[in-house]
DNA sequence: TTGCAATGTTACTTACCAGTAACACGCCCG
DNA sequence: CGGGCGTGTTACTGGTAAGTAACATTGCAA
């Protein structure tokens, strides 16, 4: 063991991107110096910046470590219930008002386009994929349960979510953003037949 | 006529508050500096802190006048289909697909919340009224027009405006996005008997 | 014309923040 | 044991932003 409390630790780097991506996601991304995550990841900022360019590509990183993230999630799901889309779809609803309903500060992606405003800023690349994949995996689901027009329900839903998310920002947990999942089973069954 | 070049142009205030109101909008609230404001206003910073006691409560200002406008046009619809609430629900969704197309930058008072993450704020309370009369508006259309669960629906179409303003800043306008209008359509028909 | 009220101008303070320089330390591998 | 490599520490630069002070100017109204 060595002398230091917290005995094995993982790297600066690691420590650093999470958390980064913590106070991104709780004060904002404008809202967080580089002083702040150095001293809340318990190192320095020149370590910080041994490691990455700029804060923006730091920023980058941790996005890309929050859609890696979701990919497993989306993996989970076909682990869970393989061969069978209708229940990797009500599963994903599940875990998605869960997600809705603990978190107050929606999605870091669609947070963080809202925030970074300039069009040729290297995150909103990363974003843009990353919504599209989402999308991708929910068209994929809806391609699978036998409904008319999935890609039209697919679009439907990930609006749902999307919408879902940025709500709970402004107008609470108690308010439309409370029947989520009571809305995405009644869609569901109106794309069925 | 006075000297100066524009003649009848509104006093500084006015001038102070729509400037500021289309800075935040293009390039977001924590990314605009007050003399910047200040200057797009063609006063001075001197001038706008004789007005607003701080950038904060320039914030608070732009969305009041932001729910303003908003009110007025939910009287517009009125006006335009008297009577006719399901006339008044299609004109609402044109008019909100128009507004998500040709605007990339999504609703003010859901980017506030998500730039402005202070729990006392003092925005934050303009924006969770204004979320909830909006979502009023909507549940008093679909009480209307003769569905089953009118309260149920009007929460959807707001999830669904939300989601499609967020999206349409991460995602663009040819994502799901596109489907806006006839999603709509689809899910008030569904709420039909 | 006088005089007040709103506005303009310049300059300043204070604070924060991104990013860098120079140097010291400690640990692991050979 | 020695030498790097990663890390820690301090201090600094340059820039920007919020907010204020003191003074000059304009314009309207009695």
């Amino acid at each position: 063991m060595s002398q230091d409390s917290s005995a094995d630790r993982p790297k600066p780097r690691e420590r650093i991107v999470d958390t980064a991506r913590d106070l991104f996601h709780r004060h904002g991304i404008r809202n967080v110096g580089v002083d702040s995550i150095a001293e809340a990841a318990e190192t320095n900022k020149m370590t910080l910046y041994r490691h990455f360019t700029s804060k923006d590509a730091l920023i980058v990183e941790t996005l890309n470590k929050a859609a890696q993230e979701a990919e497993g999630m989306w993996h989970g799901l076909e682990v869970a219930y393989p061969g069978d889309p209708m229940a990797q779809l009500r599963a994903w609803l599940g875990q998605a008002a869960q997600c809705i309903i603990q978190d107050s500060r929606g999605c870091d992606m669609a947070n963080a386009a809202v925030e970074l405003t300039e069009d040729d800023h290297p995150a909103r690349r990363v974003i843009e994929e990353f919504k599209i994949m989402q999308r991708n995996h929910l068209a994929t689901l809806c391609k699978g349960i036998g409904v008319t027009q999935p890609d039209l329900l697919a679009d439907a839903l990930f609006l749902l979510l999307e919408g879902a998310r940025v709500s709970r920002q402004s107008i609470g947990a108690e308010g439309p953003v409370s029947q989520f999942v009571r809305m995405g089973e009644i869609i569901i069954a109106s794309f069925k037949v």
